[in-house]
RNA sequence: GGGCGAUUAGCUCAGUUGGUUAGAGCGCCACGUUUACACCGUGGAUGUCGGGGGUUCGAGUCCCUCAUCGCCCACCA
């Protein structure tokens, strides 16, 4: 159709780039991104998971983003006053650790050496660059976010509400101050957290070592024996223990290993009987002992601690296990949680041995400023020299990294500010118990409600310069009499800072605690305040007080997302209309860190639920199954993916990609800017910033190219095949408008009478009304992609395939060309709106060529469309147009058109060859068949001589079976009999097969007994079917053969 | 060590409450430019549904077990 006066104007092949530009500002412009608060209209309301300021997104974030964006412009369609709340996270650590490698990369400086302040000046140069990287993804993507309301967690608005809920929390005692192991990245000088260290085993030792007994008895042992894979540590023991009752430990240990043994399976067994033997022999050889060193732990004897000749206690404590090793444990109670707790319990002293730099502190002696491995070389060594080395073993050893520094992590304890969960944990379990908190798929509540259950208290301070400061100002107090002064201090201060400061008291657990350089424990006051008045800061410093250095925790500003981007402490508007927010859509890992503690937090500040839904997506796995991460260097930017394939194609790929229990593996290539072709993206070549193309050897660069010779070099972008079908989609749904719009000449609109629909019209609305409903139905459920497969295959083969190219003969038939434009722009119209949350541009972009074409559309009561998709409604599932009957004549016509085409394909015959044939079957079916012969001729080529029970095979046939009916094609002049007798050799094969296998099935006296009547009867006709089928094909064979 | 999930065509995945001869897309083979679309159309080939056991008249689907992979949590003198 060259010569139409549209088609210049309307390319062959979607072009999304124009669109996409197009569109965004139309949208933006006329504020449908936009939400305020309504009383009349119901709100839906959803709040971003803030992107990381790290760096730019990647397609983990397009799958989150892109789901967001559907629900939220379906929901939007649907009437609801829709919210989507964007913004980004600081992100502590992460961003701070990007910032200080590549200051140390290009300026070789630390942060040590810039200061605090510069340093955070530079974070925030970041965080603006990559914000707006960011935001900038997320509106090439479509996303409709309300940019008005952008956040960011470090912003004042979110700054406020961590203060208040702080200070609140503070004020309730639910914030006191413990000791915390914490990972020291010796390297960075930052503690990490846990889920920024990773662990690598490495080859390592078990050193057996020797503790001399300070003047031994007699029938006492002059030494015990301890073992550690970390000897240095050693310096900082102040006692070893043994076990208050190693005999019953020792029963209750065997009486396990042999409950475990009655359960175990068969392979296992050798293994436990060894344990079992094991704990017999210890019990044999070693239990006096341990016995004896029981008592002398009681009567409080003294060990000599060697090397720093320190005495240190022998205790007893449940803690030393008489199963393991020698039955005795050293006890460093300030490099180790577990010897932590034994140290409480035992009221030992704690001596750090750390400086912050990874050496030695004063308290290790003769071994200060030495590294750790240094210093563990001169431990073992000293120790040999001694006599006091027992044992050295080889043993492999998980050692704890730190993933910003790829260091070991060097664990001590440190004094941290601790939220008290017991309570709070309480109330989220409670909220996802009963149901105010749904959560999607339900398996996922179960390590919600675990994580919780543990109630474990939350370490909110991070040793780091990025982030919100902990409004904490403490200060030492020597002795009872300066508490006493102190206290009244802040009284006054409260008499006149009302609800502005709140304090609390940190006394010793005990007195008798070593204090001194480095060591852990003393009296402190700490005051709290709500905000920083001036008079009043200058008051607290002036006494001593002093600013706690360090800030909370990345997740404390986020756990305060859905209420702090609403204004919170204000009782803004916002707050009372939109929370709780409608639904939460985010990944598995952080459930915990995140999901469970919005929840708590929005329970206690808010005291209601943050969001009434949260739904769990898949994640996206690379080729190898490894999940996405910038580490790893398998990242895909979602823009190079919208380059290719445009924006459209990736949301919608995404969202057909996510089902409930699979994640998305996504195997991805580099495509050469030289050649076009395609580079397998390796382990090896995804973390360099420039490849070389190995098809045509020239050089590109990746999205890692930071230097300028590579980033000269052309871009290669990452590509997946996965994004094909949806790319293809998009241009099929193109094209079906492109026949659309080049069809609409002379359009009218007008009331459409049933009477005057075509068989074809009538199917297309009953299943136009089935998938509506069904579309509907799985987004309201989370069920992506079955809302896509289901639109998807109605666009496709049902619009396309069969619509399309059946309606072509009525649109060349003046009499019924206005009915079919009007089915034609009406179905058309629907299908855009289904689609238009996962495909917004493309959408758009047929809707607004539609809408001048046809500028007033719909059946019953044409109407003019809404000026953008975007706030057009969304289509309501016409039930009554579901006519099973139509369907059924639909699903013979596809058969008998299949048979035809595949009789046309196996006989050779050219498409424009006419054909002829008949169709045997009931007479039922033929007159639901019958009414189709014109679109055999159309669709086909083929000519229907006879129909139903009475219709006979032609002389010289190709014949297929189909169900319900025998398909015959006229030969005549036309057969190919090698590969019609080839054909139904194979077909006898097969039905000869199913016979058999039915037969069996039925002779089974049991299955004839026992199923249900129905299904009995099921399989007995079916197997009558499969025997008339293979009657007819043996006669066929026998007539051919002659 | 505990928990969750996965294992179905060469690849990536669907497969409702157990019930005819297990599906899709890509890829592959053959044919085809039929006036929306070659990012297309038509047809075709391709599966011991991870292994083993069990329940059942009947198992891809339910149970047990083993293996492999992934994730979360805990621990590692």
């Amino acid at each position: 159709m060259s010569t139409h006066p549209l088609s210049a104007d309307l390319p062959t092949q979607y072009h999304h780039a124009e669109p996409q530009r197009r569109w965004y500002p139309f949208w933006e412009e006329r504020g449908y991104f936009h939400s305020e608060p309504d009383p009349s209209r119901r709100p839906y309301t959803i709040v971003i998971p803030p992107p990381n300021v790290t760096g730019a997104l990647h397609l983990g974030h397009a799958l989150n983003n892109s789901l967001q964006d559907i629900l939220i412009r379906f929901k939007r369609m649907q009437g609801y006053n829709a919210l989507w709340m964007p913004g980004t996270d600081h992100a502590g650590i992460a961003t701070q650790a990007v910032v200080e490698k590549r200051l140390l990369q290009e300026e070789k400086k630390s942060r040590h050496d810039l200061g605090r302040e510069k340093l955070v000046e530079r974070i925030w140069e970041w965080k603006t660059e990559y914000e707006q990287r960011i935001l900038g993804q997320l509106k090439r993507m479509g996303c409709s976010c309300d940019w008005q309301r952008t956040r960011f967690t470090l912003d004042p608005v979110c700054a406020r509400a961590v203060r208040q809920t702080f200070f609140s929390l503070f004020k309730e005692k639910l914030i006191y101050r413990g000791k915390r192991l914490v990972n020291w990245d010796t390297f960075l000088q930052t503690a990490v957290s846990d889920d920024e260290v990773y662990h690598e085993p490495i080859a390592g030792h078990f050193w057996h070592m020797k503790y001399p007994v300070i003047d031994p008895l007699p029938r006492e042992p002059d030494h015990v024996t301890i073992a550690t894979t970390r000897p240095e540590t050693m310096l900082g023991d102040t006692a070893v223990a043994v076990h208050p009752d190693p005999a019953a430990a020792l029963d209750k240990a065997e009486a396990d290993l042999k409950q475990k043994l009655a359960e175990a399976a068969e392979k296992d067994r050798p293994d436990i009987e060894r344990q079992l033997a094991a704990i017999a022999e210890r019990r044999e050889a070693m239990l006096p002992t341990l016995l004896r060193l029981r008592d002398m732990a009681r009567a409080g004897r003294k060990l000599r601690l060697p090397l720093l000749n320190r005495e240190i206690p022998l205790v007893a404590d449940e803690w030393a296990k008489p199963e393991l090793g020698s039955g005795c444990v050293k006890i460093t109670p300030a490099h180790d949680p577990n010897d932590y707790d034994v140290g409480k319990r035992q009221k030992l002293p704690m001596i750090n041995i750390l400086n912050p730099d990874g050496t030695l502190n004063a308290s290790a002696g003769p071994y200060q400023g030495l590294t750790i491995a240094k210093a563990r070389e001169r431990v073992v060594a000293d120790m040999e020299g001694q006599g006091l080395l027992a044992e050295v073993e080889d043993r492999e050893i998980d050692l704890a990294h730190s993933d910003r520094s790829k260091t070991p992590i060097e664990p001590y304890l440190a004094d941290q500010w601790f939220v008290k969960m017991e309570d709070l944990a309480q109330s989220a379990m409670d909220a996802v118990t009963d149901g105010r908190v749904k959560i999607f798929p339900p398996r996922y509540a179960q390590s919600y409600l675990d994580w919780l259950g543990e109630k474990r208290d939350w370490p909110v301070g991070r040793q780091l310069w990025w982030g919100h400061q902990i409004p904490v100002w403490t200060a030492n107090i020597g002795d009872k009499n300066a508490c006493e002064r102190y206290e009244q201090l802040v009284r006054q201060w409260q008499e006149k800072w009302p609800d502005v400061i709140a304090y609390s008291l940190e006394l010793d657990d005990d007195d008798t605690l070593a204090a001194g350089e480095g060591n852990l424990g003393h009296a402190r006051i700490h005051v709290c305040l709500l905000r920083d008045e001036p008079l009043l800061v200058q008051e607290i410093t002036s006494h001593q007080f002093e600013r706690d250095d360090d800030v909370l925790d990345t997740w404390f500003s986020s756990a305060l997302w859905p209420h702090s981007t609403l204004g919170w402490p204000e009782r803004t508007p916002e707050l009372a209309y939109y929370y709780p927010t409608s639904t939460l859509v985010t990944s598995r890992d952080i459930i915990t860190l995140w999901v469970a503690r919005m929840v708590l937090t929005g329970l206690h500040n808010v005291g209601d639920v943050p969001f009434r839904e949260v739904f769990i997506h898949p994640k996206i796995l690379d080729g190898y199954g490894e999940t996405m991460s910038k580490s790893k260097g398998n990242g895909v930017d979602p823009v190079d993916v919208m380059d290719k394939f445009g924006a459209d194609a990736m949301r919608f790929a995404l969202a057909f990609l996510t089902t409930e229990t699979q994640d998305v593996r996504m195997p991805v290539e580099y495509e050469c800017p030289h050649c076009g072709k395609l580079i397998e993206q390796t382990k090896k070549n995804r973390v360099l910033p420039r490849v070389k193309c190995s098809h045509c050897g020239g050089e590109f660069s990746t999205q890692w190219a930071s230097r300028p010779e590579d980033t000269a070099l052309p871009r290669g972008p990452v590509v997946s095949e996965r994004f094909e079908l949806a790319r293809n989609f998009c241009n099929k749904l193109w094209n079906a408008a492109r026949f659309t719009l080049l069809n609409l000449e002379g359009y009218s609109a007008g009331p459409v009478a049933d009477a005057d629909l075509a068989v074809e019209d009538r199917w297309l609305l009953s299943r136009l009304a089935t998938v509506t409903a069904q579309a509907t139905e799985a987004l309201e459920s989370y069920r992506f992609s079955d809302a896509m497969r289901a639109l998807y295959e109605f666009a496709w083969d049902e619009f396309c395939s069969f619509y399309v190219e059946m309606v072509k003969n009525r649109l060349q038939d003046p009499a019924q060309r206005t009915t079919a434009q009007r089915v034609l722009a009406h179905t058309l119209d629907t299908l855009v709106r289904l689609l238009h949350p996962a495909m917004p541009f493309l959408t758009e972009e047929i809707w607004q060529r539609l809408a001048s074409a046809a500028p007033r559309r719909g059946l019953e009561s044409p109407a003019a469309p809404a000026e953008s998709v975007m706030i057009a409604r969304w289509p309501q599932a016409d039930l009554r147009r579901q006519d099973p009957q139509i369907e059924a004549r639909f699903a013979y016509f596809q058969e008998v058109l299949r048979g035809l085409r595949e009789i046309r394909s196996r006989q050779n015959i050219a498409p424009k060859t006419p054909i002829r044939f008949s169709a045997r079957s009931s007479a039922q079916t033929a007159e639901l068949l019958e009414p189709m012969a014109r679109y055999f001729e159309s669709m086909a080529g083929a000519q229907a001589v006879a129909w139903g029970p009475a219709a006979s095979p032609p002389e010289t046939h190709a014949h297929v079976s189909l169900k319900d009916v025998e398909l015959y094609v006229d030969l005549e002049g036309l057969i190919d009999i090698k590969a019609e007798v080839a054909r139904l050799e194979k077909e006898r094969d097969r039905l000869r097969q199913a016979i058999a296998s039915k037969e069996k099935k039925l002779s089974n006296a049991d299955f004839v007994k026992r199923a249900p009547a129905e299904v009995v009867e099921k399989e007995r006709s079916s197997l009558a079917d499969l025997q008339a089928q293979a009657a007819t094909v043996e006669t066929t064979l026998a007539k051919i053969a002659k």
